[in-house]
DNA sequence: GTGCTTATGTTGCCGCTCACAACAATCCGG
DNA sequence: CCGGATTGTTGTGAGCGGCAACATAAGCAC
């Protein structure tokens, strides 16, 4: 007979284990008197939870370095990047990334596929994850070991299964993705939706360090989000909390690729900024914003209707959330820098009274936000139960 | 030298308390057993905890019931709503009530004030609850004791701070409530806004109990909302979130009262109600309900398009919530009752794919919600740390 | 350099909490 | 009246973190 135990104790135990490599992962390399400071525990508990993860191969323990000031130095603690790391992996409409990331969120390595507009087939997609996890696992040093799988997905995936029941621009419809990533190897396999997974980057090491509630908007084509509150990612009931792409902003707009009228990314996407500028269809954002810069007519008024757009649906966002911060990444990252005052004014006018305190910002991890929010979701494990690899 | 002491031991100790007592309180009275089985908790520390709870006299144990099966029968566990209550006071446009909860969230006593919509006077608001709250002391046995003042206010209110910011329908400002009512009182006081308080409760022991994400609309004159993610209620950065009635559905809409066009409130709010169907101002919405039932002209069509309006917005909140449940309160609940089969069709046609599950209802405590949710609010010091009162 | 101060690492002990097991109590069914 | 089943009661034990005493290692003043 197994050992069935519920053991409160042993919970606590493994909760102050997690306790310290979460902060060691998401703050980087702390003294052992630091980690003593930040969580509040005795020295002594310090030390033994510190030997035990050091035992586990999850932190590395380096000789005392002087602070400076009297007293006697304190070792450092430093989450073991070189020995623990996870595949990370970002499918989206212009781009498929992966990655090897190790313990503490830094990219160790990286590569992606080259023309890989041309064809969105699962089979083919599934080789190319592959062909790209060889590369990188034949890289990693010997010693390491990868404990998990994350994957960011521009489309809607079902919470704990893995399933992307619909990604529109991939022409994907209820692909269990994370069932045949499995079936390929013995780790860990998660899927996550490319909005969500970018806001819990930011919110953990990137603009939104430090920020309990924040809305991250993201897009390529088309609009998305990932929304963190009280500290905690929203997921609703199934996972698909978030889709803000197909809220309506223009009841008399134009026609969606949904099918309904007046979308909010019908209004901001890709195809919007287009036809607002004039420019010609396969213009590139990059190639938008040049045209910006280069004075061309129509551009700037274009624009300015898609910064207004853009600020009004932000408003309807602040107004439900009341979020501290707001993120823009992806292609509303180009659309602020391109309409800042713009999206300003228009979220300016839409706010209700007290809400003089939102923070607008880009994302601070660039176009990598989902890539590592998606080694974030592989690591989840590891960082609540240390002791489960 | 005060006993310092984080001491993470005390505070399992603190946390099984206050589970087990929260269990008493949501659920209701339950055999010693079953709280063994629920809470995962050894039979010997159940014991010890209710002991202890009861030597608190927060939960009364009875002797033994047979139930039916074979066995020992188990001792009985109650919360004492009888010698533990708080004071729960709803600040609506068209009503000011009281009530007297007791543990377990019975109502034991209410009051109304009568006539209130002729003054919002803050000081005769004051007043009033003055009065109210001796009647329903006046009224409690001796041995009874209140453990906390709960106030819920049809307005923006401050996370922690008790401060009214805005409550256009009061005409307040800035108010702050819940240090005028500290003034009176050694009792800890918290005020919150009636759609969170609503929501909470309906989450609780409503229309919503056992539903970790749900999304409930209320409204009086306008339109608010409260919204429960994860089981835990969305406050935002302020404690300002779930503000729907000032998203805007309508572009090219009405003019509302905050200034803005086509806000949700403007297109379904109670003036709408009596612009679509065409009743003369001053009409109750009791009166809307009998000339819907009597087929008044125009009052049938002009629900309709109030109906759309409402699906419309709601399918908004779904997608970005993906939420199991909506709960129509307040106002709400009578223009869904009004116009349910345009709402679902309104909604159905503006949900994205996958998203046959939301169920939509209406408020499981009547128009009890708020002032329920504000006993909670009083409650959960309490429930939190048991050993503080 | 020497001694003092400061801060941390190390170690053994203690109190607290919960799990567990053995026994007692109580009900049901025959 | 007896056996089976379930629960209450009680004493014991293991695990965990806090604590205090001591050891160690730096800075600082002279």
């Amino acid at each position: 007979m197994i050992r069935s135990s519920t053991g409160t104790l042993e919970e606590v135990r493994r909760h102050n284990l997690a306790t310290v490599l979460r902060l060691l992962h998401v703050h980087g390399p702390l003294s052992r008197a630091g980690l003593t400071a930040r969580t509040g525990l005795n020295r002594s508990t310090v030390r033994a939870l510190v030997t035990e993860l050091a035992g586990l191969g999850l932190v590395a323990e380096s000789s005392p370095v002087s602070s400076g000031t009297a007293g006697r130095p304190s070792i450092m603690v430093q989450p073991a990047s070189d020995n623990v790391h996870v595949l990370a992996v970002d499918i989206g409409v212009e781009h498929l990334t992966a990655a090897r990331v190790g313990l503490g969120g830094v990219i160790l390595d990286r590569t992606a596929v080259e023309r890989w507009r041309s064809s969105y087939d699962v089979d083919v997609t599934l080789r190319h994850i592959a062909t790209m996890r060889a590369t990188l696992e034949a890289g990693a040093p010997a010693h390491s070991r990868c404990v998990g799988i994350g994957v960011a997905v521009c489309g809607l995936v079902g919470s704990d299964t893995g399933v992307v029941r619909f990604a529109p621009n991939l022409g994907w419809v209820d692909v269990p993705l994370g069932a045949l990533l499995a079936d390929t190897t013995t780790l860990p396999v998660a899927v996550g939706n490319e909005g969500d997974l970018g806001a819990r980057a930011e919110h953990l090491r990137g603009a939104g360090a430090g920020t309990a509630n924040l809305v991250y908007l993201t897009g390529e084509v088309g609009l998305g989000a990932g929304i963190i509150v009280g500290g905690r990612p929203l997921a609703g009931a199934d996972g698909y909390a978030g889709e803000v792409g197909h809220t309506r902003v223009n009841p008399g707009g134009r026609e969606c690729r949904c099918g309904r009228r007046g979308c909010w990314e019908t209004e901001v996407g890709e195809d919007a900024v287009l036809r607002a500028t004039g420019l010609p269809a396969g213009t590139s954002m990059a190639e938008v914003m040049s045209a910006y810069a280069a004075g061309a007519p129509g551009v700037r008024a274009g624009l300015a209707t898609i910064g207004a757009w853009l600020g009004a649906g932000v408003a309807d966002l602040v107004n439900v959330f009341n979020p501290e911060l707001v993120i823009f990444a992806g292609l509303t990252h180009q659309l602020f820098q391109l309409t800042e005052p713009t999206v300003r004014s228009s979220l300016d006018a839409a706010l209700n009274a007290p809400r003089g305190r939102v923070r607008l910002t880009v994302a601070g991890l660039g176009t990598d936000s989902a890539l590592l929010g998606a080694a974030e979701l592989a690591f989840a494990p590891v960082l609540a139960n240390p002791l489960a690899g």
